[in-house]
Parts: structure tokens; C-alpha cells; sequence
RNA sequence: GGCCCGUUGGUCAAGCGGUUAAGACACCGGCCUCUCACGCCGGUAACACCAGUUCGAUUCUGGUACGGGUCACCA
């Protein structure tokens, strides 16, 4: 078998949807599992809807995930002649023709749900109406000729073979009234004359594909394979599922890593929705051990519902992977924005390093640091340390002036003195953390122990906490 | 509504005629004598339904139900 050869093929929206990064992700890794080539190509025929700048958006995309092409960009706007000239041999072959019926006509055959399409009327114009019609400089459009019985199928590589009645199948537009071409038209003529082996696309295309097949037909073409993918699905409020949308959270490639995902983490979770690899339940993959692991046998039929969840614990896991030196180098830079220098922020980022589930939840998870919350007594009730609030203020009490007097102030020694409190009273260390913990962080939940907290907002202000606690009681 | 596709625990999923039906997330419990977290150990929880084929169906076939997709001068 010849080389294989797959394509992303975006419209230009803007934003970078995940359920299509991840079309662009199993495209790209089933030429790369077998060594073939890669190719992009923007598709922005649509004039209405086009958005500057959004080719570049797909671009920085493709590069942070480290989705790598070997041709392209292609950009399909640029490419207007070629697709005339191949409608134009449809023409000339019979197997499309000129379409001069007005919006009006077309709106006027759909039902009362929309529903409803073309229903062939000019097929019957004669060469002499077409010239009138075209002299007369009205628009039109080009449609394709579908057969008016049989069926149509083809073998999808991951839903078996798919079988259309003709009858089902509308004569669809080719060639729009402006000039530039339909998805539908140019989309063939592109995978072709780029050589593209395997067609990989979201499965809303698995019922429109043998119009697609008849497009090959009619101009001799080899079929491509092709390689419709499950879709990806939100949950919603009430239970049910629905196509990934924007009310089902972040939805954009963009969007996540504004929430503090790593493109690292998104890339290996959406790699497994709809996809598993074969004898092995391996769960962590780079780009590259996908690459070598991806085979089609591996795909899904069935959609995904994207979870939040998951990719939260898989971000988490490539958090607390990241060398020091790499995690600083995004969270230093997040606390210095928020604390002034009296903090010490570089403890605080260790203490956060292994905890972490998003950047983004960095500044509610130290909401704490920057200033004093109101405090709710109940925390000083732990059953497991049998503490409670008289307990604590008692050990506080009793702290504060080995506090006060202690000279470095460091976790280390912080411990150490707290222990020996500990040794010396009889109280369980468990006890005396807990209580010098909720005293100075006021919350129950910490990112980090008593003394390493201490160590953070260093002594004047642990003392102050301290006795604000105290006074408190 | 017509047509097409799908259906294993809450979620992602393995399974490809005979299994105690994997694993992961989430959840619950225990351990870790500095909390939360991390980590470790354990637990709850699934083959949509009905026929048929077969010695035997989660696996094959048909139907039903449910879910999804599609019927554009959008891609």
C-alpha cells in the first residue's frame, strides 16, 4: 500500500472547539502510527461567517499540542478557480447543472419544521433556457446531479459498510451564487488533488458521505477511506447528553488554557475519548507515545461524554509531574501578581505544587494568605485529634510566648518547637498542629501543614494570627 | 417526521460465543502518629428490553425502547 495520508481541514471560527482538536489529533496520529503525511487546510469558502485572524488561532493550536503538519496551510479561498474548473467537467460530464431558482422558491419546499430540500427543478432546463438565464445575468448555483434511484454505500473504517438510498440524497450546491464553493464540493476536490489516503472527520458527515462517493464516482476519482469519529458529548442539567457545547463549560482549546489546563494534559485526556489503546491500559501518552500506539481498531463507536472531572485529574497528575523549574516559571509569576513581598511566595509554591488541580484555582486557594478570613471556631473540633475549641485555646495560649521567642524561623525549627510542646504538655502533636494550623490560616482546608504555613506568612504576621485567634475564643 | 448511527457501572472504557465482566475518574471506607492534599490498601456500582441462532450469548441476527446525527447558497 502506498503512503498514507490524512488532513485537518477547519473552518475558520475563531476558536478551536475540543471535539474538533481532537478530529485533528486522530487524524494526525493515524498518519503518524504508519508514517505517512499530514496536511492542513483551512476552509473558509464561507464569506459570511469568516473571522479575521482565526487561521491563526488553529495554527498556535496545532503548534502548543504539538500537532505538527507536513503541508499546508492550504486555504481553500485561495484556490476559487480550481473548484469552477472541476464543476465546470461535472457540467460538461452530466453530472451537475445550472440551478436558478430564487431563495424564495427554495424556502417555499421546506415543511413547517424546516425540514425539506431541493426538489430538482432545473435539471429539466433546456441548453437554450440555461443561455437565456445566464445572458439575462441571473444568479445561480451549481448543483449535483444524484441518481434518481438505487443506493449508495461505502465501508466506513470504524462503523462498517453505510448504505443510503439515492432517493434520500438532494441535489446539493456545488457552487453558491457568489462564486466560492460548498464544503461539500470543494472538500472532494481538494482531498483528491492532495492525495489525501483517509479521510478523518466528526461522524454529523457518516450519512452525507455517499454524496461525497458519487462526487468521486462521477469524476473516475478513487474513493478515499474513510474514518468517521464518534461524537463528543456534554452532559447537561437534566441528565441527558448533547453535542459538546458552550453551556456545557469550556469548550475551546483556548478556553481550557485560560482555566489553567496544560495543553499536555487536555491533548493526552481527549486522546482517550473514543479511542483505547490495544492490549495495554496505559493512561498517560506523550504526543509521541501516541503516536506509536494509535491504530484504528482502537476507536470508538459509541460518543464520549467529555468530563470534566477526568481531565481535572489528569491535569493535576502533569502538574505534579512538572519539574520545579517549569512549574515556577507559570506560578511564580501568578503569586507575585497577587502578594506583596512580605509573603514568602516561593514556599507558598512549593506548598501548592503538589495540590494543585488547575493553575486558575491558584488565587481562590490562597485567598486565605492574602487576607483574614472570618473565622468559624467549629474548625477547632477535629474528632480524630480530639480537639476542641477550649482545648486550642489552651494550646495557643500556651505556644504563643515559645513562639514569640523562637529565633529562626524556618519549618524545620518551627516543628522541632511544637513537638517538644508537645513532649513537655502531654497534648498529641496531632492536637497542637490542628490548632496553631486553623489559628493562623483560619480555614479548614490548607495547602500545607501548620509550620510550613507559618513559614509562609512568616513570624510577625503568624503571631498576629495567633493572637487575633486567641482573642477570638 | 424520513433516513443513518449508537447502547457494558454516574463518566471514560476493555471484552470480539464459554471470564469471578478488566482498568481509570468520581464516590465511600481504612492506613499514613502535622491537617487538607499526595500516596497506599479496600469497597459500592454495568452488559437497555424482547425474540431468534447455538450445547452455550455481553459478544451473532431481527425487532422494540432510548439516545445521537442528518435532511442549508454552514462547514
Amino acid at each position: 500500500m502506498s503512503e498514507i495520508k490524512t488532513r485537518f481541514a477547519p473552518s475558520p471560527t475563531g476558536f478551536m472547539h475540543i471535539g474538533n482538536l481532537r478530529t485533528a489529533l486522530y487524524s494526525y496520529l493515524l498518519a503518524k502510527s504508519q508514517g505517512g503525511k499530514f496536511v492542513l487546510r483551512i476552509e473558509d469558502t464561507d464569506q459570511v461567517r469568516h473571522v479575521d485572524g482565526a487561521e491563526q488561532v488553529i495554527i498556535d493550536t496545532l503548534k502548543s499540542t504539538g500537532i505538527e503538519y507536513d503541508e499546508g496551510p492550504y486555504i481553500q479561498s485561495e484556490r476559487l478557480g480550481i473548484y469552477r474548473e472541476y464543476a465546470d467537467k461535472l457540467i460538461e460530464s452530466g453530472h451537475a447543472y445550472y440551478c436558478f431558482c430564487t431563495p424564495e422558491r427554495l424556502e417555499s419546499l421546506k415543511d413547517e419544521k424546516g425540514i425539506g430540500g431541493y426538489d430538482g427543478h432545473c435539471r429539466t432546463l433546456t441548453q437554450e433556457d440555461i443561455q437565456k438565464n445566464l445572458a439575462e445575468g441571473k444568479p445561480y448555483v451549481i448543483r449535483q446531479k444524484m441518481p434518481d434511484s438505487g443506493t449508495t454505500s461505502y465501508v466506513d473504517e470504524v462503523y462498517g459498510e453505510v448504505s443510503i438510498d439515492n432517493s434520500e440524497l438532494r441535489d446539493q450546491i456545488m457552487i453558491k451564487a457568489d462564486g466560492y464553493p460548498t464544503y461539500n464540493f470543494c472538500h472532494v476536490v481538494d482531498d483528491y488533488l492532495m492525495g489525501i489516503t483517509h479521510v478523518v472527520r466528526g461522524n454529523e458527515y457518516l450519512t452525507s458521505t455517499p454524496k461525497y462517493c458519487l462526487l468521486y464516482d462521477a469524476f473516475g476519482w478513487e474513493r478515499p477511506h474513510y474514518v468517521h469519529l464518534p461524537l463528543l458529548m456534554g452532559k447537561d442539567a437534566d441528565g441527558n447528553v448533547s453535542k459538546l457545547s458552550k453551556r456545557h463549560g469550556a469548550v475551546s482549546f483556548q478556553d481550557l488554557i485560560g482555566d489553567g489546563y496544560l495543553p499536555e494534559a487536555v491533548v493526552n485526556y481527549i486522546a482517550l475519548l473514543g479511542w483505547c489503546p490495544k492490549d495495554s491500559n496505559q493512561e498517560f501518552f506523550t504526543i509521541d507515545e501516541l503516536k506509536k500506539s494509535f491504530s484504528m481498531e482502537g476507536l470508538s463507536k459509541s460518543p464520549a461524554v467529555f468530563d470534566y472531572e477526568k481531565l481535572k485529574w489528569f491535569n493535576s497528575e502533569y502538574i505534579k509531574k512538572m519539574p520545579d523549574d517549569e512549574y515556577g516559571k507559570i506560578v511564580m509569576p501568578i503569586l507575585e501578581k497577587i502578594f506583596s513581598d512580605n509573603i514568602n511566595i516561593g514556599k507558598l509554591s512549593e506548598l501548592l505544587h503538589g495540590r494543585l488541580i488547575t493553575f486558575g484555582e491558584i488565587g481562590e486557594r490562597t485567598e486565605f494568605v492574602l487576607k483574614r478570613l472570618d473565622m468559624d471556631n467549629s474548625l477547632y473540633i477535629n474528632k480524630k485529634n480530639k480537639t476542641t475549641p477550649e482545648l486550642c485555646k489552651q494550646i495557643l495560649n500556651e505556644c504563643l510566648p515559645l513562639l514569640e521567642n523562637l529565633e529562626s524561623w524556618d519549618n524545620d525549627s518551627l516543628f522541632a518547637l511544637l513537638k517538644e510542646y508537645s513532649a513537655s504538655s502531654g497534648i498529641k502533636a496531632g492536637a497542637v498542629m490542628w490548632a496553631v494550623r486553623i489559628a493562623v490560616a483560619r480555614q479548614g482546608i490548607t495547602p500545607g501543614g501548620a509550620t510550613e504555613l507559618m513559614e509562609v506568612f512568616g513570624k510577625n504576621e503568624s503571631i498576629e494570627r495567633i493572637k487575633l485567634a486567641i482573642s477570638e475564643l
